[in-house]
DNA sequence: TGGCGCAATATTGTATACAATAATGCCGAC
DNA sequence: GTCGGCATTATTGTATACAATATTGCGCCA
């Protein structure tokens, strides 16, 4: 962190900063989150991080392993699914919402989204398109105007980076911005039936694209890749 | 509390316990949740306190006020039409998988909630059959073998209760059980279509029994009723 | 008498001290 | 030389002390 920090900083501001650098696959899984350490690096005391910690943890997004501490979660193969199957229960029918609610300064907001997606992908900041992805599929739970829904889909989002990061399989780069695309037009034809179909579409294609074999564990560290 | 506390009070636990007086309408939505007050009814410090507090919060069952304290959440009609639009989403397709998963130790599980529901209304004992209407759904949830997908659904169950305690309409009892009933029906017969048809009329029959209408806010309490 | 402001009080917010636990390294015994 | 146990160290878990803030009550003044 910064030497000086004029920022103030809460848990929730922890906690968003420390999302946020998961989301841009700075923080890989299984990464310690020392208490002394963030403590020392954001300039408060541990009493603030832990309740970023907590936070971080009731968003399934940190770990916290008893008396040793926390750390990135690594979403099981099984918990990947259970994240993709919440999201496609979710978001085709937000997106349906959404298409229906649509005024020209969202479509103006996702268009710009894509653009920045398209940017961060040509200068090689895969880290900030991945985020930009995110925000489009939560900017599309923003416009349908379903706050419960949307905390709902901002967590599955969040939990979506840690999946990506883990089982992500190379190749097909560019498919997402093709598919926001096509969403795209059917927000500004308010075309629900079709938004509906990209989306449900969109996320079969997310999951095509993982590696869910479930041989291929992560198994980052240690004990537990051994079972004791 | 008990004088005697033979039982360990992890913050874990105390969220739990304080939901559950949620759930059985103990704590009335706007309830103030001192720290002082619960370390020493507990027997333990602030520090374990806050953090089932903070738990809490994070399910939205609790809200918290800068430097006022923490109270029990009171949903607003906004939020009781959006927690209702979330489980219309998850419920019935959720429903449908349990039907297909459904074994004959689930279905008795099923059976005998129904039976303890009935139990406790004929007692008159209404925060147990509230308690147990909410735990049925959540068991469908479980049976549909969707982790991910059951700590959503069990965290609406929890703010329903606070809706149901802000905006229930007196009548119409016991329908809930026959409700439950079909459903059980369905699920004997492995009927996934029935299943979610049944659970999505359910919630529909749910919605129509609270009275919604944004002009009888609650306003317990005080300033923000007048809005300052 | 009513309103304003200050002081007293109570409660939450934050930091820190201490306790408990697990990991690590050392040393001795076989 | 290696294994087992003990001591050391590091880190988290919990309690408490202190600071900050909001509320409440009192008293002064118009």
């Amino acid at each position: 962190m910064n030497t000086i920090d004029t920022k103030l900083w809460t848990s929730e501001n922890v906690a968003a900063d420390l999302e946020r650098a998961v989301h841009e696959h700075r923080l890989p899984p299984g990464t310690k989150l020392g208490e002394d350490e963030l403590a020392e690096a954001y300039g408060i005391s541990r009493t603030i991080v832990r309740a970023a910690l907590q936070a971080l943890s009731h968003r399934r997004l940190v770990e916290h392993k008893r008396n040793r501490g926390a750390f990135i979660a690594q979403p099981s193969v099984r918990e990947a699914r259970e994240v993709f199957e919440a999201r496609s229960l979710l978001e085709p029918r937000t997106a349906r919402s959404a298409a229906t609610r649509m005024t020209e300064q969202d479509l103006d907001i996702l268009k710009q989204n894509i653009a920045d997606e398209h940017v961060a992908l040509d200068a090689g900041e895969n880290g900030r398109a991945l985020l930009l992805s995110g925000q489009f599929h939560l900017e599309v739970a923003r416009i349908a105007d379903q706050a419960t829904i949307e905390d709902m889909i901002s967590e599955l989002i969040s939990r979506s980076s840690l999946v990506i990061a883990l089982y992500w399989r190379r190749r097909a780069a560019l498919c997402e911005t093709q598919a926001h695309h096509a969403l795209l037009d059917a927000f500004a034809e308010g075309n629900g039936d079709a938004a509906e179909d990209l989306m449900k579409s969109h996320l079969l294609d997310l999951v095509a694209s993982l590696d869910l074999r479930s041989v291929s564990q992560p198994a980052t560290s240690l004990r537990e890749a051994l079972g004791r």
